[in-house]
DNA sequence: CTGTAGTTGAGAAT
DNA sequence: ATTCTCAACTACAG
């Protein structure tokens, strides 16, 4: 009787992709050199108790889902397949370590706090059953351990700190997708014996999605396939390419007018490096091309930029504890808070973004500053913790270190500080639309309002609001608050909060500083039991 | 210490 | 289309 082979593990959990996946890579190399010695187990873990309590909208779970159906598919072409393992990854590991008689586990490291705690726990596990671990940093360009390495042990918290330090690294080599398996799916015997042939299926659209209403239109399914696909496209126009500038694309515009690769990318659908070696080779053909940072291969690196940062940084999500973070007393309005985040503010260009991401998943980057200013330290003076929670829930690019780091940059709480440069929600949309047909498509109520007034409603008499088939605070709201007015105030609360942090962070004795000008007792006092 | 730059402000003046 | 003013931030280079 022959012995049994022994398995080597895949585990994916970002990095959804067979292309660039060095990991992946490592054991289907293994395994083709010696078929009857090893086989192969790509694996996702799906934890059915994250589904009651992870923020994550239905749009996301359904990006997920393809993102996995298509996974299975790619694999199948390698004469391969997904495994779907229902659990805990701390529960699951020890059982499928022994039941496989595993050999070898690999997956891609990710920075993100509950991974770290997640990847330590699971290669302890791994330890005890004799299991070897090894892992690939392929999520992005560089390695955020290398970056602050080479910064003398601290994240740039500059762009242009950070520009300076990456280019003197080496880029990694972009690797093509595994060589075909030559043995194909091994089946396990005590799965045949136990008839359970289909228990590491794929999970249904039902099976993730609880509230399938809440589902919008599939504008950008999920997979690989499709982020190639994406990807090709957005490359095919090369003058394009090369001239494309970020801040002279349009928030507002009714299709895209910037890739949508961020949610490949943000997946693993796609690989980052992929992504940089394709420009790159393009731009060498254009010598005049636009740069970082507005450049395409400046929005990569933006990626890169914060991914670094939140590395070192467990409260990156968090105004408190977090080393980059000005404290600023931020007050709470559900209230206020409800209408922002279901496209009820009272302000159409914001509301129209609003509900854009609410449909579809997906809003222009300067759309995202927009809305970002208005709800913090422009117009509502609510925490961007609260925005924050809302893009995760919505955004199907999502991503842990860019969503919280783009917060603290809009509400001006880091990495950019020039908090008296305030968005309009009348003004900033008008640049590229004049007519408002981006409102009319998003408030579909506004629609018969003339372009004279669809950014300012409320300039429109009862008679004409009548005659438009929209009154306000009846078919939709009035403003909440009276941005002319608001921003100004605010501006100078964010004068007075920089002036207690530069204090603090200077060492002036406390009972000089002047808290209750800028921040309430609360934070004062949360703020303290931070510091010792 | 000083000067300057900083992905993407608004509004007015030229 | 570019340039200035508004009022004034931080980080960094020199």
């Amino acid at each position: 009787m022959a012995v049994e082979r022994r398995t080597l593990i895949h585990w994916f959990r970002k990095g959804l992709r067979v292309h660039d996946n060095p990991a992946l890579i490592q054991i289907f190399n293994k395994a083709g050199a010696s078929p009857d010695k090893f086989s192969v187990r790509p694996i996702f873990v799906l934890d059915p108790g994250i589904l009651d309590w992870m923020k994550v909208g239905a749009n996301r779970w359904r990006f997920l889902q393809q993102s996995l159906l298509d996974l299975d598919k790619n694999l199948k072409e390698l004469n391969s397949r997904l495994y779907i393992v229902r659990g805990k990854p701390v529960d699951i590991f020890p059982n499928l370590f022994d039941r496989w008689n595993v050999e070898l586990l690999t997956f891609e490291t990710d920075i993100e706090p509950y991974a770290v705690k997640r990847d330590k726990a699971v290669q302890d596990i791994a330890a005890a059953h004799g299991v070897k671990v090894d892992t690939h940093c392929s999520h992005t360009i560089y390695n955020p351990e290398i970056v602050i390495a080479k910064n003398f042990g601290r994240a740039p918290i500059t762009y242009q700190k950070f520009l300076s330090v990456v280019e003197k690294l080496k880029l990694p080599k972009v690797l093509d997708k595994p060589q075909r398996l030559p043995n194909g799916v091994q089946p396990i015997a005590d799965e045949l014996e136990m008839g359970q042939s289909d228990v590491y299926e794929c999970p249904t659209l039902d099976q993730l999605v609880k509230r399938p209403q809440e589902l919008g239109i599939n504008k950008f399914p999920g997979g690989e396939r499709e982020a190639l696909r994406r990807l090709d496209t957005s490359l095919s126009d090369e003058h394009w390419v090369a001239s494309f500038e970020k801040p002279n694309t349009a928030p507002n515009s009714l299709e895209p007018s910037t890739t949508v690769l961020s949610p490949y990318l943000k997946f693993g659908c796609l690989s980052a490096r992929l992504v940089h070696q394709r420009l790159h080779e393009i731009l060498k053909r254009h010598p005049k091309h636009s740069k970082p940072p507005v450049s395409l291969v400046g929005q990569l690196l933006w990626r890169e930029f914060y991914y670094t940062a939140a590395a070192v940084e467990p409260n990156f999500d968090r105004m408190l504890g977090n080393v980059y973070c000005l404290q600023i007393p931020w007050q709470e309005r559900p209230d206020h808070l409800d209408a922002w985040a279901h496209g009820r503010t009272g302000y159409p260009f914001i509301d129209a973004i609003m509900r854009q991401l609410r449909q579809e998943g997906w809003i222009h980057h300067l759309a995202r500053h927009a809305v970002a200013c208005f709800l913090t330290r422009g117009d509502l003076w609510i925490s961007w913790e609260e925005g924050q929670r809302v893009f995760e829930e919505l955004l199907l690019d999502h991503d842990w270190a860019l969503n919280a780091g783009n917060w603290m940059w809009l509400s001006a709480s880091a990495f950019f500080h020039q908090y008296f440069r305030v968005y309009s929600p009348v003004a900033f949309g008008k640049k590229t639309d004049r007519t408002g047909a981006y409102i009319r498509k998003y408030v579909p109520e506004l629609a018969k309002y003339p372009a004279g007034c669809i950014y300012e409603p409320w300039k429109a008499t009862l008679a004409d609001q009548r005659e438009f088939g929209c009154v306000l605070g009846i078919d939709y709201p009035h403003r909440i608050v009276n941005h002319d007015i608001v921003h100004k105030e605010n501006i100078k609360r964010m004068s007075a909060a920089y002036k207690i942090n530069r204090e603090v962070r200077t060492g002036k004795q406390e009972d000089e500083i002047d808290y209750d000008s800028s921040m309430s007792l609360t934070t004062r006092q949360r703020n303290a039991s931070f510091e010792t």
